[in-house]
RNA sequence: GGCCCGGUGGCUCAGCUGGUUAGAGCGCCGCCCUGUCACGGCGGAGGUCGAGGGUUCGAACCCCUUCCGGGUCGCCA
């Protein structure tokens, strides 16, 4: 039986209450998270999102009535409790912020009752996420989430307050917008007015912050929704949120400037870290050459060293094969791995595998000094020891080569050096490392499409040391594109934008656009760059990945407060789902039935 | 779309080489208990072993199909 709360007016939140408020009647309302009956002495903690507090009943303070109805108290039941703060008398709760007070309640009013849960309302749950997700509402009462969404609000609002000070304008723009092939999956929404038609989520808010800039706005920032219909992972969402800003009549250096004082300012805020500024640039080649990635994970080693100059006249097919066909050997100094066990070792070349390596060469340096070696008998001892020298080889010193196109020596590389330092438990939360990486290749080619593709969007400006290259070697071309990496994650990412329409032109005809093509998908944008274009630039930060990596969460998942599954369902609300046939007639939409 | 991991009372898990009555802890229900806070004591209920099919004298266990969740590759301008 629920009770009414008239005449009721909550004093505080619970663990707002302290040993200041002795003495005084205060009313709490909350949940129950743990009710202990004594017998004649109820205690019942008390939870709401400041936290807990204990009640106690006694029937000589609560009166019959009331105290009938603590002996009925449940687990998540809704109450609202008059009482008076006290000192503990029984020993403190030193796990508890209001460990050392309790309140004596005067009376008590069930405003709710609950079922019991169908799992246990607690930190660090180790109930499966699917039950949990079916049920947010309840996994969102949860302390540690709740702390998460604490952070994340925080967050937003010194965004919003250090970009307002910076003489940024938060404006909004649409989310019906229309659909550009390019790039991701768009989701699409048909239009009931023009039937046939149909809008797309934006993926981002990339045209029409540009042309806010082309309106004079000159400095603007969003937080947005975004939308890509591909698939999920613990990092991705179809629906995610972004921190979008665009500036103008500026460089790359005045965006990175902003953005690593706006950083500075909530990491110290929320995490109380000192970020030293200038945070470490690095370009996309050497991020490659030396991480084998462009969004290195600094917090470790482990470098990739180039070895192709020491083995290119070795004997070995797959080395000398691999040189001749252009590509490189390369490869890692996993130190003080060379003990690993042949098994443990061989999951490592499968692991390669997975991104590409058709194998993985190894030389395991013993304590002694002496080699363990997959392709021993086919080099000479000085050929080895050369190669030794070349990686900084010491006793005790796993090596590790891959040997293809750059392509796959990186990527097998970058993996492996990652997989390594999770084995050896490297990877500390606590520690945060940032960097820029900059000078992206404006393009890299599509062997599918045959074609050139945008490796950052179409409206990226090229360096302009690089321009001459655009016609002769487009794949050398390198963009005013920079992402923001923090522990190996990209956070966020941007471009100098092409403000020439000259040059926006030729960039079309590259990715290949006929001047149709370009005119019917961004012709409402090349109209505004005929009337006068400030020169401008922007980026956009994931703030969901942010999140996750500031409160240490291992899924954007757990800083989204009602997140989709892998096949981008809602097991909450069940979405997507079936609609009405009005609806779709309406529409004009009609469904394909499956075959078989 | 590929590969890998998981699904057993409400929750978390165990369950051997297939063997007859599927267990544990927590939770839940009832009774008792005036200083508990991982409360305690006594008693109790609760299972289509994700689903379907097959092999077998016999299946939670083996095989096939399928559903659900997670990770990852592809994909994500």
């Amino acid at each position: 039986m629920a009770e009414s709360m008239m005449g009721l007016k909550r004093s505080c939140r619970c663990a707002e209450v302290t040993e200041a408020n002795i003495g005084q009647e205060l009313t709490l309302m909350g949940w129950v998270q743990k009710s202990r009956n004594k017998g004649g002495i109820i205690f019942t903690d008390l939870r709401d999102r400041s936290g807990l507090i204990q009640i106690i009943f006694e029937e000589s303070d609560c009166g019959s009535e009331s105290f009938a109805k603590a002996e009925k108290l449940r687990s998540e039941f809704a109450i609202a409790v008059v009482g008076v703060v006290e000192k503990r008398s029984g020993a403190a709760n030193t796990n508890l912020k209001t460990g050392t007070i309790e309140v004596r309640a005067k009376s008590l009013r069930i405003l709710s009752e609950s079922e019991v849960p169908p799992f246990p309302i607690e930190e660090n749950s180790k109930t499966k996420e699917e039950l949990r997700l079916k049920y947010r509402y309840l996994d969102l009462r949860r302390p540690d989430l709740q702390k998460n969404f604490v952070v994340r609000s925080r967050v937003a609002t010194m965004v919003r307050q250090f970009l307002a000070d910076e003489g940024f304008l938060e404006i909004e723009t649409p989310t019906l917008i229309k659909s550009t092939p390019e790039g991701a999956r768009d989701y699409l929404v048909p239009s009931r007015v023009h039937p046939g038609n149909f809008y797309a989520l934006p993926q981002s808010p990339q045209t029409l912050k540009q042309l806010l800039m082309c309106s004079g706005f000159d400095r603007y920032f969003q937080i947005a929704r975004c939308y890509r219909d591909e698939d999920l992972r613990a990092d991705r969402q179809p629906e995610f949120t972004q921190i979008d800003m665009e500036l103008s009549f500026v460089d790359v250096d005045d965006v990175l400037d902003v953005n690593e004082r706006m950083l500075q300012k909530i990491f110290k805020e929320i995490n109380g870290i000192d970020i030293e500024l200038p945070i470490q640039r690095m370009t996309y080649r050497e991020a490659m050459d030396r991480f084998g990635s462009d969004k290195p994970d600094l917090r470790f080693g482990m470098e990739l060293k180039n070895i192709s100059e020491v083995v290119k006249d070795c004997e070995f097919v797959v080395f000398k094969g691999t040189l001749e066909n252009g590509g490189s050997v390369r490869g890692i100094n996993a130190e003080g791995q060379g003990a690993m066990p042949r098994k443990k070792i061989d999951a490592l070349v499968e692991y390669a595998k997975g991104f590409g390596a058709k194998g993985l060469a190894y030389l395991a340096i013993g304590a002694d000094g002496t080699y363990k070696c997959s392709f021993g008998k086919f080099m000479k001892p000085e050929e080895l020891d050369a190669i030794v020298a070349a990686m900084d080889g010491k006793p005790g010193d796993l090596l590790l080569f891959a040997a293809d196109k750059n392509k796959v020596v990186f990527d097998v590389l970058g993996n492996l050096r990652l997989e390594l330092a999770r084995q050896q438990d490297l990877l500390k939360k606590d520690e945060f490392k940032f960097l820029w990486v900059t000078e992206f290749p404006l393009f890299e080619y599509d062997e599918e499409e045959n074609r050139y593709v945008a490796v950052h969007h179409p409206f990226t400006s090229p360096m302009d040391e690089d321009l001459h290259l655009l016609d002769s070697d487009p794949g050398a071309v390198r963009a005013k594109a920079y992402d923001i990496v923090l522990n190996g994650t990209e956070i966020g990412g941007g471009s100098v934008r092409i403000h020439q329409a000259d040059i926006q032109a030729k960039m079309f005809e590259k990715l290949g656009f006929t001047p149709e093509s370009a005119n019917s998908q961004f012709g409402f944008l090349l109209e505004a760059f005929k009337y006068g274009v400030p020169p401008h630039a922007g980026l956009a930060y994931g703030l969901d990945r942010v999140i996750m990596l500031m409160v240490g969460a291992d899924s954007i998942r757990d800083v989204i407060a009602f997140p989709k599954v892998k096949d981008a369902s809602c097991l909450m609300m069940e979405a997507p789902n079936v609609v009405d046939q009005k609806q779709l007639d309406e529409l004009g939409i009609a469904i394909a039935k499956n075959e078989e």
